[in-house]
DNA sequence: CTGAAAGCGCTTACAG
DNA sequence: CTGAAAGCGCTTACAG
């Protein structure tokens, strides 16, 4: 590898040249700096980054910390995360702890060993209290879509509305007729979700019934089981509110295997929007979730956090949508079950 | 950030002697070993990562570069390339090129600058060209999941032997009768299973028609809209190959909007097995292509690649397998359409 | 076994 | 405008 000194010596001149010549932070006169940049081209020389990150104590890099990128979900915010990352020339150093607190720990004590310029950790992917040292210790952190936490309220966060999307999905089940209403959800990281619908209930007069209340983890297969768990019930419900769109696909196909029509029978509704919803069997009505605008906020806060070393904390909510489509736009078949 | 120097000041010792007991490289004396053990713990000192690569020459860090991450193919593979970097101490850097040239070539630069120990380049992510010429810079290389392209013999690649999933799709498509089957493609990337597809019907005595194939771009939305193109043809196919699961998925959606029975008026087969592919409708039939193995085998031999810098082309090829479910396992209803 | 010195490849005041 | 020197936080021979 060529080195700044390789360059110097080609072109006359010492390495403080190069570097003000590259760094462009001091004026060097046309000549020298034609020399410089002609040995800089003819030796092929590109800076080393980790020498440069030594001298200044930055390095250029952002850590992203993820439970997983086999929830789509989290794929398309790491995308959107390295867009971002890439305008502003950095890099992204990217970790998955799947909701393991040893993992998550471990993985970030080595970033910060890596002298990452900052952190951002995603959906639980982390203890809080571990982030919270991290700050403590000077590193800056943005926490996104996270649960509520009262230490959160030491750090930045940027999150979706996931109570509003809870009420939205439920208050347009209600707006249908329906009263049996299940949920399917993941604790304890979609807890916002569920306040959100026992709130619209409540709002309704209704008293959430615990037996409509059914756990997944986010997965396809979870949602299936979970249908079919309350489709075994007595008194089954007449809409299932999944508190994420695989969950709901899941027990679409779950409600159709035993028979039942989508959505006179059952009407269902998912959270995300993501991709397939659109296609599914019928279209899934869902609460879309600004997934993309959640992760550039959040990464663009940090960079300002970085270069300003800001020190308040944040808190910035943004606002879901529901999306209806067919999944749910029957009125009850047989209002009287 | 507490240093070496701090730490070697309270144990009363050099600089030397604190990175001699934590890399272990030199013998220390219980004594002055613990002296300085206690002293690490009471400062809570981390090594300087940045540093430590400067001076070692190594960062400890692989590059990985993918396509996108939507594509939940690549979602996987990038999980599976995290834990075994992770199980070997290594971190990763990923980036993301969307197919485009131009960002392949800058993310490969910018991350040869960083130093990082070795590159695994995914899926064409990047120009043949810039991956050979990284490693004529004696850049540690692994390509995987590549396409075949002469100039790769100069670097050691893992794939998946894609031309015999493209021959199992078909062959099994022949076998239960289907002699007008489409295919929908993206090229170049999936030039090989359309090879395959081609040998199988030449071995069967059918010449391929042009008009059953046809392009898409491995997205749901293509897939479907390919299908739609192939249901108005005056002799439409029978059988459809999509070359990958998404496609598929797109392609049974728009077979069965257009009223006709899967697998009964058309069969359907795809390529990966991904989740999604087991809870179709009906459940898709498709070629499993390992991809976890892969990006481990590519992972491993990158790692082994750093250490031992041989310098051997490699070509490693993991076979496919049939998965059969239901989208193809019922004869022509009207042979003779 | 331990310390003093030099080096990894940059950048940054400070002189001149 | 340019150079000489020191420093970033480690590691690695080399003495002692």
């Amino acid at each position: 590898m060529t080195t700044i000194a390789d360059v110097a010596r080609r072109a006359g001149v010492t390495a403080a040249t190069v570097s003000n010549v590259i760094t462009q932070r001091v004026p060097v006169s046309a000549k020298t700096r034609d020399r410089v940049l002609k040995a800089i081209a003819e030796l092929d020389y590109r800076p080393n980054l980790v020498a440069r990150g030594l001298a200044l104590g930055k390095t250029l890099t952002l850590a992203l910390v993820v439970p997983t990128l086999t929830n789509p979900y989290f794929a398309e915010v790491v995308e959107e995360v390295a867009r971002v990352t890439d305008q502003h020339d950095y890099q992204m150093l990217l970790s998955m702890t799947h909701n393991h607190a040893d993992e998550g720990r471990r993985h970030l004590a080595r970033m910060a060993s890596r002298r990452v310029d900052g952190f951002i950790v995603m959906g639980m992917a982390a203890d809080t209290s571990d982030v919270v040292a991290l700050m403590q210790q000077d590193h800056p952190v943005v926490v996104c879509m996270w649960n509520h936490d009262p230490r959160l309220q030491l750090l930045p966060v940027v999150d979706i509305d996931f109570r509003l999307a809870g009420e939205l999905a439920t208050r347009h089940l209600l707006e249908w007729g329906h009263r049996r209403i299940a949920i399917i959800v993941e604790e304890p990281v979609q807890h916002s979700r569920l306040q959100g619908y026992q709130m619209a209930l409540l709002e309704a007069g209704i008293v959430p019934d615990p037996v409509y209340i059914r756990p997944g983890d986010s997965s396809f297969a979870s949602g299936y089981q979970a249908a079919l768990d309350l489709l075994a019930l007595p008194h089954r419900p007449t809409a299932i509110f999944a508190c994420n769109d695989w969950m709901a696909l899941g027990a679409m196909e779950a409600v159709e295997r035993h028979g039942l029509a989508i959505p006179g029978d059952m009407a269902i509704v998912g959270v995300d929007d993501i991709a397939q919803a659109a296609y599914a069997h019928p279209p899934l009505t869902t609460v879309s979730t600004p997934r993309r605008e959640v992760a550039r906020a959040a990464t663009e806060l940090l960079l300002r956090l970085i270069d300003h070393s800001e020190q308040e904390p944040y808190m910035t909510l943004v606002r879901p949508h529901l999306v209806v489509r067919h999944s749910t736009d029957v009125a009850l078949r047989r209002s009287g079950e």
